[in-house]
DNA sequence: AATGCTTGTAAAGAGTCTTTATAAAGTCGC
DNA sequence: GCGACTTTATAAAGACTCTTTACAAGCATT
């Protein structure tokens, strides 16, 4: 049951506020009168509201622009360094975390592996890699974001169920917040690239996004509006856990045949060491053991008839799960990322046929799907970008 | 790309406007008072407001309540017979109008039968619907809603594909705004069947919701957040038209296999008649061409083995199709309107069931997908509901 | 009848946006 | 180079709408 709240004048400034600022970010430089403009406020507004986040050092002047006729404006950004945030990436083989300025730039990294450690030793290593991020940090910290496989319970950062990790129910936010006093955000890793695509990729941003996150899982991330779309049980986007093959493979969920037993990097390869003893012809017809993602990512661009059948499937059946998605949603782009990319355009494209052939061919004709940024780190940034939509409102509407 | 507007204090004015006027209706009557605890305004502040409410005649006294220690409460109503809107369902075989007041009650019904009639035909049918429905109202009429299979595009009205008319490109709500010079809405009858059940089923109103439509064809209708969800190209919710067998049967779409060639009403009519000349203990081994939606039903309700085995076999596919969606969206109410229903609990029960198998169980388990409101007139009546949404911002939120 | 509580309204105050006016700093034409 | 015009930015006054404070009306309890 959602309650509604009554509009006040201090939601008015604050949102103008984010207004403004959210333009500056998005523009890089630009002058008042410019964000008047933009926004449709009086320059005195605006004026009045620059003031404020100057005050606050959000916000900086940098010197003048080119006159168009008139006085010089005086031009404004953010300011990079005013703010740093922290976000750090509980994947299943290693936990990565950033400590990034506004604008996404990576100031410091830090690695923990975690080497099979069990559950409350993991806990020990997020706490750590923490550490290490903060004490490096020498401007004021905006807060801690923690993006992780799984169920989250974004509200209270609850890990509700991660597999990767053995958690339930465990209060992450809650504890990371206590031992540092900042302000934390823990969200699903697929949410937060979602999140990091959306915040730092390329303006102008679409109304809405989907970025589909796989890797050793599969995962969405779904922002609507403008704005990270979670459902009633922050589990929107879980995608990999529908079943697509009857009576399929045991996923770690405990379910059968989910999508993610079949079209995850982890299906993919697996199903290589599987089938590859059966084909002697095959690049891949060596130890099982010694077969990885890199080996089958090499078989399939050289071609090679093994790597290219088990790949393909794999695409399609990953196309029309996006198909049914695209049916659900009409959302116009969607982006992949994660080491799935790694096998490029000749896998993307099945992808893509097989979305266009599934789904309404009115709704998928519009529908455009690419590789997203790359970059191991995406889930690391987005999910400081998530603190940062928190904190300072930017980049997301209201 | 979305544009962002400005905050103004009288968007403040009209978002609490709006809330007290959704206050009052969600509450049938209450005091200013009350509506000041619930928003959490000013009593000064409601006082003002209803005054307004009531000049523009939406909003009435009605009497004293009971006191509670203290004065007694000036009782407030929305005036039901404030406004009248008409709400009419382009279905396949026939339109239906209704003329209904601010409650959804039906004041006028009016129908015209399609009976075989092409597109411009269809078009007149619809005209003199609404003359019909127009002429019969005294009261002020606050506009016309349509609903209408098939993709929409809402902010024109333009009917961009509708299979059943033979429409394409249609820009019907122009033609119908110009007719009668009052606000129209054109919106698919899926989407607009969801908000009928949001606005007008019980309260408390959950924050996001999923009506699924089944009948000739299948639709959802998603509000997400308090609001109708219509994705990039106003297609969200055409689940209906994705694949979900390979090679299966043509569908109207164009394509083959989908989702309402396996799962509709028309499907399993269809299959029934299709399997029924090979069954001869069943009692559907009759004349196919006198194999009806009345008598599949009659059938399955007798639990007749061939009925049973086709209605089953729709259920689970439209229940896999569902934990997609489910999975998708982690929506926990999901209700089901339309002629399947007709089927009952059996065949609800294979689709909770095939819901909870195929989506993650942590989300699965908190989905409830039941039937939702039954009546023919829910399309009509959630077109008028789409209409009242626009124009006087009842029932949901910014 | 006195007291106290609740309801509803009125008057004054406060926050924030807009309008109008003004100063500063530039371009352009002559 | 100078005046006219533009554009930018700020200041002061005005307008809108919410809140605070005060108060009258109406009802229950004692």
């Amino acid at each position: 049951m959602r309650t509604l709240e009554k509009a006040t004048h201090q939601q008015t400034r604050a949102y103008n506020s984010q207004l403004v600022l959210r333009t500056v970010y998005d523009r890089s430089t630009v002058s008042r009168s410019d964000i008047a403009r933009a926004t449709g406020l009086t320059r005195t507004s605006v004026s009045d509201l620059v003031a404020e986040l100057i005050g606050s050092g959000l916000v900086e002047e940098v010197g003048r622009g080119p006159s168009t006729g008139g006085k010089a404006p005086i031009l404004l950004q953010v300011a990079p360094r005013a703010r740093e945030v922290i976000g750090v990436d509980l994947d299943g083989e290693a936990f990565t975390g950033l400590r990034v300025d506004l604008r996404g730039r990576v100031l410091h990294a830090a690695e923990r592996s975690l080497a099979g450690a069990d559950g409350r030793h993991a806990l020990g290593l997020v706490l750590d890699l923490l550490d290490e991020l903060t004490r490096s940090s020498p401007a004021p910290l905006l807060g801690n974001g923690i993006g992780t496989p799984g169920v989250i319970e974004a509200t209270t950062g609850t890990v509700r169920w991660a597999a990767n990790l053995d958690w339930a129910d465990l209060p992450l936010g809650r504890l990371v917040a206590e031992r540092y006093e900042t302000p934390v955000n823990v969200g699903n890793d697929s949410q937060a690239a979602a999140l990091a695509e959306y915040t730092f990729g390329a303006a102008p941003r679409p109304d809405n996004l989907v970025v589909v996150k796989i890797g050793q899982g599969i995962g969405a991330g779904i922002i609507l509006g403008g704005r990270l779309y979670q459902g009633d049980g922050f589990g929107a986007g879980e995608i990999g856990h529908t079943t697509v093959v009857e009576a399929g493979e045991p996923c770690r969920c405990g379910g059968l045949g989910c999508l993610e037993t079949v079209a995850s990097m982890r299906a993919i390869v697996g199903r290589a060491r599987h089938l590859a003893q059966h084909h002697s012809g095959s690049a891949l017809a060596v130890d099982p053991a010694s077969i990885d993602e890199a080996r089958v990512v090499a078989a399939f661009d050289e071609r090679d008839q093994l790597a290219t059948m088990v790949v393909e499937d794999a695409a399609r059946q990953l196309g029309r799960a996006l198909a049914a998605l695209v049916g659900t949603l009409n959302v116009r782009q969607i982006r992949i990322v994660g080491s799935i990319t790694r096998f490029g355009d000749r896998w993307l494209e099945i992808v893509r046929r097989e979305v266009r052939e599934h789904a309404l061919s009115l709704i998928a004709g519009d529908t455009v799907v690419t590789f997203g940024r790359s970059g191991e780190e995406i889930v690391a940034l987005g999910a400081a970008a998530l603190l940062m939509t928190r904190e300072l409102g930017l980049s997301l509407a209201r």
